[in-house]
RNA sequence: GGGCGCGUAGCUCAAUUGGAUAGAGCACGGGAUUUCUAAUCCCGGGGUUGCAGGUUCGAUCCCUGCCGCGCCUACCA
């Protein structure tokens, strides 16, 4: 309602303008909001006409003021210096225009929007990092839902990389464990923690040897044989995990509705689709020679444009030192043994997003929330009834910024094939990582270097087992949430109280999550994200619970009272009270 | 070296994308409240927006150059 007024406000004052000055070129006119609300509703500031009109602004806001003649919605104009135009909106028009039948209909695209968020590797436990990702990615779709839009919700899984073979090599080199022994484990509750220890483990042996990394090599392409021991290992660690993620960020109230796995892109063949495609469009370019030598290529991302008028690097005339250039441009796609990176298999996934490979996953029910809400796994064979996922016009990919080249890359070969208009639509909402306070890291037991003790942040690590796990932060925030509730409540009943703490403390989680801006770094401190006061999700909630107390205590159920004001109150009448000229009470 | 981002009160962060007197929370100072069901309320001090230029009616925001910090820049994923 408030931008439809702006905007025929906004058309009013151009047709006026038009009409009084046909010869002058005018800008747009500009439409704000005030900076405190008894200055008006709108403000249209007169600076930009003041030029071509050679009128002093605040004589132009006064001719206009003068000329304008009324508005339907639109209660008074008054002109303000240095140079504004304030308007302030008829309350009652607007409250009437409110009632549900006079409802202006909001037109809302019907086409769905993917948004892909928390895709965190299988391989050990989610830590803080994954929260904001995951806490900004369900925040984001909350939103659009909230306007009527279509969205799915994708966690993507990698489960054949590097990391898993990792924690695979650690039970099956430094464990010794068979399948079974390590099938027993994934059942006892904290496998998530298990595989964190053993994770940081691994990479200590790898350094103590330069040898001890043949057996990930050697793992990695055994996962990739869907029909090896190992490969069943694999999957068997990387579900268990998964499913623990799952129970994490269920604690946040954070759903999936589909988890594309990277071992379905391999079995599947999307690689091979894509690869083809990629040729034929001259995407990708063979190198005969040189540091890439028997690789297929790509042009590094955003580095194109300012390259172009040159000659071609390779031209007979090129030096060695443009040569090297040009190589350093060069992102490498598929490597001269032939097996494809990762980025391969993401151009290929988001071609599969985009419905532009002309192959699907198979599907599988895989995880059955409380509310009856079923999240669903991609299968090489998968079951005939299924949702339809991908083969959509909108996609936002929630990954942190470290990740800002590899999102082009994919973007840039998305145009390379033609499809521009899905290049347009594919958004990398970016974000900065979590990092620690030293003192942070000090509290939690971590030695660190002179050098780092002087920096603002310490990065986490997850080879080094150096963070905070999310299910560590929300156990914490309970605890504490806890001991409050039972101090002030100690009538309630126990399991009373440790709901309220939960409560809180998700509440807590998610507005510590959201109250920075996605492209700072948050340098993470216990005592300010345990912190239950000030700008915090506890006093937002705790401003709401005294409100319904207040309501409570005088005898009236709050939603009651709003229904009753809807039925018994003219849309008028409530228009009036809204307005607050006379003073009626309740 | 190149790319992306950050630099604002003592600390942690905002600022509707170029608008009116740069705002919050913590901390600090002062006052109120003595508690019937979620964690009290009010007031105050505190700023050369990293530095130097430029663009214009107007710059925390845009441009140029410096200074400082972080991330990315693998035939790892």
């Amino acid at each position: 309602m408030y931008r439809h007024l702006e905007q025929r406000l906004s058309r009013r004052l151009a047709q006026f303008l038009q009409h009084n000055y046909p010869d002058a070129d005018l800008p747009a006119v500009v439409i704000e909001q005030p900076p405190r609300i008894e200055l008006g509703d709108f403000a249209i500031p007169m600076f930009p006409f003041a030029k071509p009109l050679r009128a002093a602004p605040i004589k132009l806001a006064e001719i206009i003021r003068a000329g304008m003649g009324t508005i339907e919605g639109i209660a008074e104009m008054q002109v303000v210096p240095p140079g504004y135009l304030n308007v302030r909106m008829d309350r009652a028009w607007v409250a009437r225009a409110l009632t549900p039948e006079r409802k202006p209909q909001q037109r809302v695209s019907p086409d769905k929007i993917l948004v892909e968020h928390t895709s965190i590797n299988p391989n050990k436990a989610a830590h803080i990092g994954h929260l904001r990702n995951a806490v900004l990615g369900d925040t984001f779709v909350r939103l659009l839902r909230y306007t009527d839009r279509q969205v799915d919700v994708q966690n993507y899984i990698d489960n054949t990389g590097v990391q898993v073979a990792d924690v695979v090599v650690g039970f099956t080199h430094l464990q010794k464990k068979s399948f079974s022994e390590i099938e027993t484990l994934t059942r006892q509750p904290g496998f998530d923690y298990y595989c964190w220890d053993l994770y940081a483990r691994v990479s200590q042996w790898y350094e103590q040897d330069e040898r001890n990394k043949l057996a990930r090599t050697a793992t990695l392409h055994a996962i990739e044989d869907a029909a090896s021991e190992t490969s069943a290992i694999a999957d068997l660690i990387s579900t268990a995990v998964l499913r623990r993620h799952l129970e994490t960020m269920d604690r946040l109230d954070i759903e999936y509705d589909f988890l594309p796995r990277e071992s379905e892109i391999l079995h599947l063949h999307f690689w091979d689709a894509a690869f083809a495609k990629l040729k034929d469009a001259g995407v990708l370019t063979y190198e005969n020679e040189g540091k890439n030598k028997g690789c297929w290529v790509m042009r590094r991302a955003g580095t194109g444009k300012s390259r172009s008028g040159e000659p071609p690097a390779n031209s007979p005339g090129a030096s060695a030192c443009e040569r090297a250039l040009e190589e350093e441009d060069q992102k490498v796609i598929v490597r001269s043994n032939g097996t494809v990176g990762y980025v391969g298999k993401d151009i290929a996934y988001h071609m599969w997003k985009f419905g532009l490979l002309g192959r699907d996953f198979g599907y599988r029910k895989f995880y059955r929330y409380p509310n009856r809400h079923e999240c669903w796994i991609s299968a090489a064979e998968g079951e005939k009834d299924h949702p339809h996922f991908g083969g959509v016009a909108e996609i936002y990919n929630v990954i942190d910024a470290r990740q800002s080249e590899a999102q082009s890359t994919v973007i840039e070969a998305l145009r390379g094939l033609g499809h521009n208009e899905a290049a347009d639509h594919y958004t990398h909402f970016s974000y900065e990582m979590v990092a620690l306070t030293p003192r942070c890291a000090a509290e939690l037991g971590y030695r660190l270097s002179e050098e780092d003790k002087t920096r603002p942040y310490v990065e986490v690590s997850g080879r080094k087992g150096f963070g905070i796990k999310a299910d560590d932060l929300l156990d914490r925030l309970i605890i504490s949430a806890k001991s409050e509730v039972d101090a002030r409540h100690p009538s309630l009943r126990d399991a009373e109280r440790q709901s309220i703490a939960a409560q809180i403390a998700t509440g807590a989680m998610r507005h510590f999550m959201l109250k920075y801006t996605k492209q700072s770094v948050i340098a993470f401190d216990f005592k300010e994200a345990l912190s239950f006061e000030g700008e915090t999700g506890p006093y937002a909630q705790y401003a709401a619970v005294r409100a319904t107390s207040i309501f409570k205590k005088a005898g009236i159920d709050a939603d009651a009272f709003s229904a009753e004001i809807a039925n018994k109150m003219s849309p008028a009448d409530f228009a009036t009270f809204l307005n607050g000229e006379n003073g009626i009470e309740f």
